[in-house]
DNA sequence: ATGAAAGCGCTAACAG
DNA sequence: CTGTTAGCGCTTTCAT
């Protein structure tokens, strides 16, 4: 038999120390007011004597604002956003903040409905990796005063800050490494090109060719999906080509397995017919697939950063009058680490 | 120019409503007392007209209970916890609670650092994945009264409620696979057997021999370590032997790629010279490496099951008084989904 | 069926 | 340097 012990408060401390509660509060927070050195120690002993734990939601309700930010994704189980979240905890962490982990399931209606339960929450801030290109959620939470970091993508139509890695510096690398290979005919695999990110890696792989001097093929850039399956049928179209481009440069890893697959249907052997590399999604990639190189993506690093940025935002929300206050406009795009990655 | 409007709160809709605030309570909280519909009518419009959500904090501040819910686990990068994660957050969402991700990084300084920061935010309840063998997160969450449930690991000498995989079933199942497909040498890769995984795994996997009335050969139980080179290193052994075994059970997927690599080393084709089989702990591996057949185990299931548990717990929780109760133990382990998933 | 009011644990302004 | 106290927004008991 034991009892349920009730939640030690800073009442009982402050009894237990001999003093009053707002000199408890002095210690843990240490200010706003200044404590004499011996009361500060009797204070701590006590602390330690009873177990005393500060209650975060008496806190947070006192101060209009929890240590708590929401992180909305489409899915931890896609080891991309995976790899974000686990930059986004680590921060958090580090700077007293607890995260919320919020799926959308890649849907709008999901989003909205987590939005309001984050919104509900009074989190001190949100970091979303949007689902669709819908910008509503971010317009309510905007609304509600929430500051927001959008991750990895470019919603168009809102003014929000934005991290994304640099799919131009990661094009870019790819194909100079191919070119620095050897190749000179490189084919392009990417997705539609309305996605910011394939306009970006296309735009890298022309300047690479560009800064080389290499004069550039258009007909070699296939349009594709972005599944296993959309790779090998534009690997497969490439491969028809006379003469046959002898690397592919895919838009990810997905698409470029599908694209080993091709190569190896035609007798082609990789990488010592043709080379082939593309953008890491899975991170597993070029662990189980040998014969492929990948572009590492800074996807712990966005993660990173973008805690960090929203946790800035927080802070000085914090410090200035929410008064009249413009929206505070900004476009980040943080260099990417990208780089080969070969096995 | 826009001013940041303060959050709405109860008063504002009573006022709007032309009632008292406890009205809206109960309008909002469904009870506990009746409301007249014309009076509920009217605080649904305030509520709609203002935007009036409910503030979470000091609500829980109130109850003395956030509805949020722990998750402690070792890495989201991890795919194995990721999938655990989403059926968590699957019912948890369901449920009307929201999920603070904690990593503990396999550290159990960690793991008990987030516990203290998960005591502070008085959540509701715990759902614990096991980093060590250690007891103490589970001890000092139990000393708060908060309830626990322990996620796929059987950590000895708490009493606690647990909620695993049925390994047992999983061994059974891919020995029995094995043996219909002909093998009667069936060599066995495992970790080393102090685990409890590994126990039952290998007891599943003697069941079904004798289950089948083959005589077993416990030469061909190899103890490995858990990664790729230490499964590559047992099927070596393994395929030493004379006779060699035809089939290979392993414990998890990342030993059996080493074995298939072994395999391949020794130009043995795989399926067709050996067959190899293990656990899913990447559940990508059967996508990436075809030659594979793999047994699903029920991550997300379980995942789902431990929220379930869970949140009984804390229901039953608030509706005894809090005092004089005596560890409420309980040993659950459900039956295993597992089955063979090959392609 | 409704209103009034206590109080959850904390921060910080006010008053010594 | 320290004590006292007013709320933060809500639930619920006590009145009516």
């Amino acid at each position: 038999m034991m009892t349920i012990k009730r939640h030690v408060t800073r009442n009982d401390v402050a009894r237990e120390a001999g003093v009053s509660p707002a000199i408890v509060s002095y210690v843990i927070n240490n200010g706003p007011r200044p404590v004499a050195p011996e009361t500060y120690k009797k204070v701590l002993e006590a602390i330690e004597r009873l177990g005393y734990k500060p209650n975060a939601i008496a806190r947070s309700l006192r101060l209009q604002r929890s240590s708590t930010i929401g992180l909305i994704l489409p899915d931890t189980q896609n080891p991309y956003f995976a790899e974000v979240a686990r930059g986004v905890e680590k921060i958090a962490f580090q700077k007293g903040f607890s995260i919320i982990l919020c799926h959308s399931d890649y849907s709008l209606e999901q989003e909205i409905r987590y939005v309001n339960v984050l919104d509900s929450e009074r989190v001190a801030g949100v970091l979303w990796f949007p689902a669709t290109n819908d910008p509503k959620p971010h317009q309510l939470l905007s609304e509600s005063g929430v500051p927001v970091v959008v991750l990895d993508r470019i919603v168009r139509g809102i003014q929000a800050h934005f991290v994304v890695a640099d799919n131009f510096r990661g094009g870019y690398i790819a194909t100079k490494h191919l070119i620095e290979l050897g190749h000179r005919s490189i084919g392009c695999i990417t997705r539609p090109m309305d996605l910011y990110h394939s306009q970006e890696r296309v735009r890298g792989y022309r300047a690479a060719f560009a800064d080389h001097g290499i004069p550039e093929d258009l007909s070699l850039i296939v349009k594709g999906g972005f599944r296993l399956e959309d790779g090998r049928r534009a690997a497969k179209q490439l491969f028809d080509l006379k003469p046959a481009p002898t690397a592919i440069f895919a838009y990810n890893d997905f698409m470029a397995i599908g694209a080993l697959r091709a190569a190896n249907e035609r007798g082609l052997r990789v990488p010592l017919d043709v080379s082939i590399i593309g953008f890491d999604d899975i991170p597993q990639s070029a662990f189980t697939v040998p014969a492929l190189t990948t572009i590492r993506q800074p996807k712990f690093e966005m993660g990173c950063r973008g805690a960090e940025l929203l946790i800035d935002l927080i802070d000085k929300k914090k410090h200035t009058r929410p008064v009249n206050s413009p929206l505070d406009v900004q476009l980040i795009v943080r260099e990417s680490t990208a780089c080969v990655n070969s096995n």
